[in-house]
DNA sequence: TTGTAGGCGTTATCAT
DNA sequence: ATGATAACGCCTACAA
């Protein structure tokens, strides 16, 4: 009455349909619905309506009058990372395989736009979360809580959390690291992890840990340097130590684009000592004949087709926490593999 | 009265605020709205209210009733793709700066993911959508118009589109590939194009006419191949190639991947005739100077903040269509810059 | 400055 | 087998 009708939205409603076709709203709403009380051919005339009037069926209508959505929720700290994109896609399939949407956001490694990103999901009425948390909001959970918005942390999970995640396992991860150099001789080990405000990420401080831990068991010193995630990172950390004279025989890095890095400032000084060197994503580069990198393999559709599917599940009523450990696959090939030990070493 | 309250959600609504601050629901309503007719105390009043009970507003009522959304869609072929990740990324941020909030699907490179994707988009009624088309679905497009959702392709847009787009001219990348090639001193080109489902793909279509007919115009055949995307694709073409002996001294790829499976065959064979090797995106492989291959950097960031930008303003109702071609960046590396031609040749 | 009421499109409940 | 009705949470034209 006082409304303008249609003011931007002119799709075609159930009413509309119902009117054309001479049946009731709860009528056309019904042919909608597989194996619901209807006659056939009433069902197929409404739904003849329906195409010929082009209608399609508004989600903020339903989600309001059945008071539940069916949207997953999931958070990555970076849609570039291939890591998390294919974490995303894997999920996505899963999600949709069920009858869910998924609705994305990117954290850009900040607690404020994961905070944000929870808040715009909670509005949206979210079924769920499934998130690559970058540790930045750790409160930001117990809103979800709050909310009672169901999540289950992916990849990595802060010290001490007690909800369901489904994770890698960086202690092991770096434990193997370490495990592997030793095994080919090397003896005076060098790590790269991430500094600034990853410095605190807990998987990377999992990692250090299992890396160091394993190196101290040996009366051996390990070098640690922080930096950042790319290759140019990689190069200059490497570059620089070269410089100082500074002896190391084997680096492992958080990721292959820094190993990358590393292999080029190593190749830029032919004279150096070997160097062995260790990454973690197996990368398309890593797998090339020429660079033949080292690294580890994060079981990445396996962690999300658990996360997922505990997820959903959880939401269907069949309970059942998660919280799974899984472990990386080390791939070795020729960067650590055609290391020669120094033999004036030990 | 009929139903029961609550059966999913509980979450706290504007009545339950209304209530526990003794105002009425138009006031709480308003206490949310900036610079509404509303006395301060009561703003305040309310606004603690609401926090203390932990109010979060629904959005599919608040669409229902706005009868609009703030939502763009935003579709791409491939999110493992760094160039699509980095387009999506762009526009989400431009999209979030400009209050709307962005809902992203992969086609997977599949005309129907398209349209289910588009489909759905439509359900949540998305006021626009952005959109790297994998062209296996045009009629989509009808699909749109006919609902009076704002297109903007992004990237690419098939033969003979009418509607908006902001994309990269693959013709003249394709020529301007073929001309640094020339002046390089190569004659015996070849272009290593996407086969099977991509093979109609526009973008390579252009990419190829602008490469092809640049070496017509000095009589010169180029060789054409058409694999997959990846450097073990590249790889495999070449091997065949050289194992052949056809004769072979430049190779465009059509992305990093497959130039750096082109070089791990070339370093597998050094014996063989040196090959100028020029590959698309500019990777952060193809920087290291180990690798050092020569790459077109597309103008990403550009093309996203021009869409995305368009399409808000578009639907704020600044209409401007846009029809734009960027063009990209030719890297010059090592890859192409090492070259010496045969000096048997003309 | 605040309140009342009606309706956005859909579906569950209760009649017929 | 079908229809009438109310209600989901929110916003806004109008009344007070």
């Amino acid at each position: 009455m006082f409304y303008v009708k249609h003011k931007y939205m002119s799709s075609t409603t159930i009413s509309d349909i119902a009117q054309e076709a001479g049946v009731s709203g709860t009528t056309v709403s019904l042919a909608f619905q597989p194996n619901s009380r209807i006659g056939d051919q009433t069902r197929q005339k409404v739904l003849a309506v329906a195409q010929r009037l082009k209608y399609v069926p508004n989600q903020a209508a339903r989600s309001l009058r059945q008071q539940q959505t069916a949207t997953i929720g999931m958070i990555v700290p970076d849609i570039t990372d291939t890591f998390f994109a294919s974490l995303v896609r894997e999920c996505e399939r899963v999600i949709r395989s069920r009858g869910f949407t998924i609705l994305t956001a990117e954290s850009q490694w900040h607690g404020s736009m994961e905070r944000q990103a929870i808040d715009s999901m909670i509005e949206s009425r979210v079924r769920g979360i499934l998130m690559c948390s970058c540790e930045g909001s750790e409160n930001a959970l117990v809103q979800l809580e709050e909310h009672d918005v169901p999540v289950i942390l992916l990849d990595t999970y802060p010290e001490g959390f007690l909800g369901e995640y489904v994770a890698t396992d960086f202690t092991a991860l770096g434990r193997m690291a370490a495990e592997h150099l030793w095994q080919i001789g090397a003896r005076h080990p060098l790590l790269i992890n991430a500094g600034d405000s990853r410095s605190q990420y807990s998987s990377l401080r999992k990692l250090e840990q299992g890396f160091v831990q394993f190196w101290d068991k040996k009366k051996i010193t390990s070098n640690i340097e922080y930096a950042g995630l790319t290759s140019a990172d990689g190069k200059a950390v490497v570059s620089h130590l070269l410089a100082n004279n500074t002896i190391i025989d084997a680096c492992f890095c958080i990721n292959d684009a820094i190993a990358l890095g590393v292999m080029d400032a190593m190749r830029a000084h032919p004279q150096a000592p070997p160097l062995a060197l260790l990454g973690i994503d197996n990368s398309p580069a890593a797998r090339l004949g020429f660079i033949s990198l080292s690294s580890f393999s994060l079981p990445c559709m396996h962690m999300a087709d658990i996360a997922a599917t505990a997820l959903l599940d959880k939401i269907e009523g069949n309970a059942s926490p998660v919280h799974e450990h899984l472990f990386a696959e080390l791939i070795i090939r020729d960067s650590t593999r055609q290391f020669h030990p120094p033999t004036s070493d030990h």
